[in-house]
DNA sequence: GGCTATGCGGAAAGACTTTCCATGAACGCT
DNA sequence: AGCGTTCATGGAAAGTCTTTCCGCATAGCC
């Protein structure tokens, strides 16, 4: 299911055009790879249908929609039982301000990103968070000063 | 320059539409939010304009293209110059496998997402990496085992 | 009440995507 | 070495979608 690909030069080639920009046309994508519009607009949808591609958006400025903060929220859990497991992760999907969620190894069991408007809305997110999820045994808010680096770039 | 833009409901409803798929085509979006593809199409290409929609492109499985291990790394500096800073950046400007950087308040200075392939790819990376930058009190990494959610879509 | 600015919609023009089919190269087999 | 098969490429046509142009309606303002 999760294997990866087998994919040649060219096809990275267009994958790390697309990663930066999805807005310009087949044409200068294949010119730029050094092919037809054809061969390149195949490898394309081949990529999308195994799954390499997983989808095209558009990505818009959270301070100009008026979220201007993001909160990494370490969080420490008590309980470890798939119940518990499931109830977090339902939890987490339901509540739209969480942009991200990894689950880590080692002493902080999963890291949030949380997008809201200001700092009553971290606190709202924060009362709703805690009252969904039980048994938190730590949760850290860490708020973000400056967004250093993004990228949707895979170093590919 | 970094102000929120005066936006009303049929544009937060597009911004909503793009951020999950902008693969769709104008007129089935102009559709969905009850307008006919002219309008959408100026609304959209405002929003380009004003900064609001920062630009289109594809996101790809990690897994598929070979890289399957992200890695947070925790920052924790000695130096807090201009000079420091500025030759931090430089350095993650540089490196490629760092996807995400954020400055930090408190206790942890910044927080990266480092994208690899294996081990040994992290090995090496924590390598050039502390050699690209001087002065480092503490570098945590913190594997991901598992990503329970991430999207592009802000709670708009 | 008339005027101006603003946003919407219809239709045509233009550009791009998508398909179809033929060609040529690479590879394996006899 | 010769043959056949497979696979990817490229050209051209068809189809779809984007983009523009222009007229109309509405709301705010004098």
């Amino acid at each position: 299911m999760a294997g990866a690909a087998e994919l040649d030069r060219i096809d990275r080639e267009i994958l790390r055009l697309l990663m930066q920009d999805a807005s310009r046309s087949l044409a200068e994508i294949a010119q730029e790879v050094g092919l037809t519009p054809t061969p390149c607009w195949k490898r394309i949808k081949r990529m999308e249908e195994q799954g390499v591609i997983t989808g095209r958006v558009a990505l818009v400025d959270a301070e100009r929609v008026g979220l201007p903060i993001s909160v990494f929220v370490a969080v420490e859990t008590g309980d470890h039982s798939a119940d518990w497991i499931a109830r977090f992760a339902a939890a987490v999907e339901s509540l739209p301000e969480i942009v991200e969620c990894w689950r880590l190894g080692g002493d902080v069991d999963y890291l949030l990103r949380v997008v809201v408007p200001d700092m009553a809305g971290y606190d709202a997110f924060y009362r709703r968070f805690v009252a969904a999820v039980p048994a938190l045994r730590k949760v850290t808010g860490r708020f973000a000063m400056e967004r250093v680096k993004r990228t949707t770039a895979l170093p590919i």
